[in-house]
DNA sequence: CCGTCAATATTTGTTGAACAATAATATTTG
DNA sequence: CAAATATTATTGTTCAACAAATATTGACGG
């Protein structure tokens, strides 16, 4: 039995540095220095560099030639592509579901603990739940290609939420959206409970698109 | 106007280097010793190892700690999960596609050019042909996230294809069924296109799978 | 003639320093 | 105050080093 999968040090720095990006400790647009970064996180510079590499690809840095790595700050643009990606994927793994798949307990779970948060007004935990219930829908493709890549766009997503200052009205109303969801699909209605994820799609888009066209107003 | 966005180098190396692999220049699991391929390329071993990062996100390498990195050996899981890709990516594309989008255009290019390259019998040619034709199904969706992630799977994709002796097999027989798809679209008929894409997809899998499990017979 | 174990040699993982090239900043000048 | 220039800081890349892990060699005993 292996002590552990013994990631390399790049991975780790990755992993890391997505976690405080997605809990949005850096601010979109921020430039990260090396330098800084390097003696804070006790790693070499070119350790970093892979690390910073890594983060680009999935999305989240934007690194500019000669200028460094800079949070990535998300765009309406981004946003519709994101979305479009997310009917794609999470539409058709849910209406190809069979109800008894392992995720669609996960999903249910999640349902559960949201409603729990919402009760207490605990948005964060409400946008966590609400993200798993997501992944849990797109684990019923069964396919590590397709979840690993959601996971990527969904952290991408997130870094969209901290532009808006009211999670509420970001997470609030898809409680119930996600409860009817998980509803069907246990009823062994899937193709109705991929016809509700749409339309929980469309609405979600359209709210944060008109948030973000709010703050980019009242921004620089 | 600027005389080129001025790629960096690690990326430059990535690139030929996945040039190389879908080239098949290197066997599926052959390892890729650092030091060699420095002095070969003339880098230095940290932009080589940032490169290395790169191909192994994109599924091309595998990197084992402490053994260095190696050539992904496609497996039968591996092809069945980027089928599950393929439907779900290219099906949904195809179905809400219209027929003026420019991607149908390249279909139809890409189908006129594999038809011609199928009776020189360059298979080669056709495999490419092939290549760029799902690659505008995917560009019928307007996502940048998705064509991006489609190209990675389909390059993943490719190195299964070294396994197998017998390119007729595998390219031949899917000209039609890529004109036929071609047509319907243009006819406005994209549902039916869709329906048809799924029927490739689904024939094209099986003789994969069956090629590759005869070739995992024969082989250590 | 094997197989086992220890000693040696490679290779990888990571660091640190170096240097050219580029961008940001400060300074001088008109 | 604006423009041009000099200075500083930061990035892009290379090189050399070393510990840790792995592969290879060779001695030894069965």
């Amino acid at each position: 039995m292996q002590p552990a999968p013994a990631l390399l040090l790049p991975q780790k720095l990755a992993n890391t540095l997505r976690d405080s990006l997605i809990a949005g400790d850096f601010t979109p647009g921020q430039r990260l220095s090396e330098q800084a970064l390097c003696t804070r996180l006790r790693v070499s510079r070119n350790t970093l560099r892979e690390a910073f590499r890594l983060l680009t690809t999935e999305g989240l840095l934007e690194h500019k030639v000669n200028r460094g790595v800079f949070v990535t700050t998300p765009t309406i643009f981004s946003v519709i592509d994101i979305y479009r990606v997310r009917r794609t994927i999470e539409y058709r793994a849910l209406s190809h579901s069979y109800p008894k798949h392992p995720a669609a307990a996960r999903m249910q779970e999640a349902v559960d603990h949201a409603k729990a948060a919402r009760q207490r007004g605990d948005w964060h935990d409400v946008g966590s739940a609400n993200m798993r219930f997501h992944a849990a829908i797109v684990a019923l493709a069964d396919s590590t290609r397709l979840s690993e890549f959601y996971a990527q766009v969904a952290a991408e997503l997130r870094l969209s939420f901290f532009l808006l200052d009211d999670p509420e009205l970001l997470h609030a109303p898809y409680v119930d959206m996600n409860a009817e969801i998980a509803g069907l699909l246990t009823q062994g209605r899937a193709q109705d409970a991929a016809t509700a994820l749409e339309a929980y799609l469309n609405q979600s888009e359209r709210t944060l698109l008109a948030a973000l066209a709010r703050s980019a107003g009242s921004g620089p």
